[in-house]
DNA sequence: GTGAAAGCGCTAACAG
DNA sequence: CTGTTAGCGCTTTCAC
């Protein structure tokens, strides 16, 4: 029983046909006589044949793959990315190369540039800021960012962030409260744009908003902000989180120091990721369809790879997703 | 400006050196002179020159990538693992490339071989029953399994799903509990073992267990299945959801329908997923250590790889974790 | 329709 | 240490 798998020759020589006939054959690329394909059709059966992709992409300078990175995996966000990305891949035919740079900066570029080689084209999410990014544009690969760049020349898909929280800050301003404070992750591009829209809706009113910082994207985070933020000098009555995570572990928190959600205290996240609608109390959200982002980007890509022109920027409408962590103020 | 990459032999005719040592260099297979090293080196930054991977894989076979199948990115279970995999294969500088077979039975074969044909090796979670997977064997790739299997001879990581019901069933009745459930997700493969473990328990104790199906292993199908569970003829006292997410929509419909956990109704997961503990209220489940079975599988995979004896099976210990969501039978 | 030949960019002996 | 020489498995002109 031999192991190695057959080659291209084998299968020429198995069907008393040339190479070039059966590259051909494989790709599809014209008609046979009937005798010829029949032996081919034999012959590829008969000792389970399948062509190697590697060789074909060194050739062909396409690997049906696509690269996605993303920071972290673990966040519910990019999970939807990813599913929706892969959805559209798969439909085309694409395998999806995965990246988590494990919200790691450092690690990212040589990541994104050992990945770039291997794939046809790229999604990137990244903390990247646009003045050092030039690097990515070098990679001479199709990309799509997963975020709005003015100063980039690259397709891109991503939400209205300021919209967002501009939304959020408005119900909560519809439901009294008028002290309210941002609690952010300034290692995120979009905070800043996501800091203005509420803070543009406060100001509307003639409030201020308070900024709060956590240190990670993360449930965590938001637990560790809490007792800082609710127990300080300027205790707010509602709370607008940098994302769901940070919102949940906000909201787990602020419940363990006696600070009753929503009588005492409004909470509020962006994502909409799966399990805000499952914790205690629901999360209210604004909805940023990650998924049909992910699906978006990588429809973008797959279109580009096919010679369409680049399309610019796409943004998605947010939602507001009025839950049980919102209620008038008490 | 010219756009294609350069290859080996621009930068050999630029250091004036053959193409052989510049392969050599760029494999760090040796040392070299000096002056050969210091042109070698001018020359490749000069060029940005960047060795092709496709074509260094077909000749070595090895491409450093490493295949990995899940049956959903959603579930944060299998995010898990992912997360866990990634990691170990960045220290071990493999990329991973991500397989979603979005469920779906019929996928997962055409998906996986063609997913064999790009990779060292592959880690597969699926759905496939023992006696139709000897396709698998056929792959001739390193392989790793992310469930046991006593039928295929290949190396495996997994969990005590017999012992993680046992636990729980245990724990429900050290709290009091007689009359308890157990809703499954039939079309998994370790449904049986965790019915097994539960209805053990029970017997032992001189009790049946009442089994039900939930229809997908998703938060949709737990609120799904419960008005049936909880509402039905035999309504339990506690309920052994097959995995966290069932347990969560579970408990979020039982609090629509009016019952209220735990007091009159004590809920348990299994794979403590990050949630769970911002659920209301906080789930009790059984902690099955899904990152490090990521990260475990990667590792084996890779030992494989680099020549050691393959493992064979590795079974991580269960653990309880006790939440909110389970109570003393009142 | 079919085949011969020339590589894709790189590595792997083997000489020197 | 460095170079020569064969290819890896496949696609792609370009004749026939």
């Amino acid at each position: 029983m031999k192991k190695l798998s057959p080659t291209i020759r084998d299968v020429a020589a198995a069907a008393g046909v040339s190479v070039a006939t059966v590259s051909k054959y494989m790709n599809g690329a014209q008609r046979f006589s009937a005798p010829v394909e029949a032996r081919l059709k034999a012959a590829i059966e008969e000792l389970g044949y399948r062509s190697n992709p590697l060789a074909r992409s060194m050739i062909t300078g396409r690997s049906r793959t696509i690269g996605l990175t993303i920071l972290d995996i673990s966040n519910p966000h990019f999970t939807n990315v990813v599913k929706g990305a892969n959805r559209v891949a798969l439909r085309h035919d694409y395998t999806l190369l995965l990246v988590d740079t494990d919200e790691n900066q450092a690690r990212e570029r040589p990541l994104i540039e050992a990945l770039a080689q291997r794939v046809d084209g790229l999604i990137v999410s990244s903390r990247i800021p646009d003045d050092e990014a030039q690097w990515l544009l070098d990679l001479d690969k199709p990309l799509v960012l997963l975020r709005r760049s003015d100063a980039l020349p690259l397709p891109s898909v991503g939400i209205d962030n300021r919209l967002a929280t501009y939304m959020l800050a408005r119900h909560l301003l519809n439901l009294g409260h008028r002290h309210i404070a941002y609690l952010g992750f300034g290692q995120a591009r979009i905070n800043d744009e996501r800091i203005r829209g509420a803070r543009e809706c406060l100001e509307e009113a003639g409030l201020t908003l308070d900024v709060y910082d956590a240190h990670a994207p993360t449930a965590h985070a938001g637990e560790d902000a809490c007792s800082r933020v609710m127990l300080g000098p300027r205790r707010p009555q509602a709370v607008i989180c940098y994302n769901d995570l940070i919102a949940l572990g906000f909201m787990k928190e602020a419940a363990s120091l006696g600070i009753r959600v929503p009588h005492e205290l409004s909470v509020t996240g962006v994502d909409n990721v799966p399990y805000g609608e499952y914790a205690a109390p629901a999360l209210t959200t604004v909805d940023i369809q990650s998924e049909k982002m992910g699906e978006l980007a990588m429809q973008k890509l797959i279109d580009a790879l096919a010679g369409h022109a680049a399309a610019g920027h796409s943004t998605f409408e947010p939602r507001l997703i009025v839950r049980e962590s919102t209620a008038a103020c008490g």
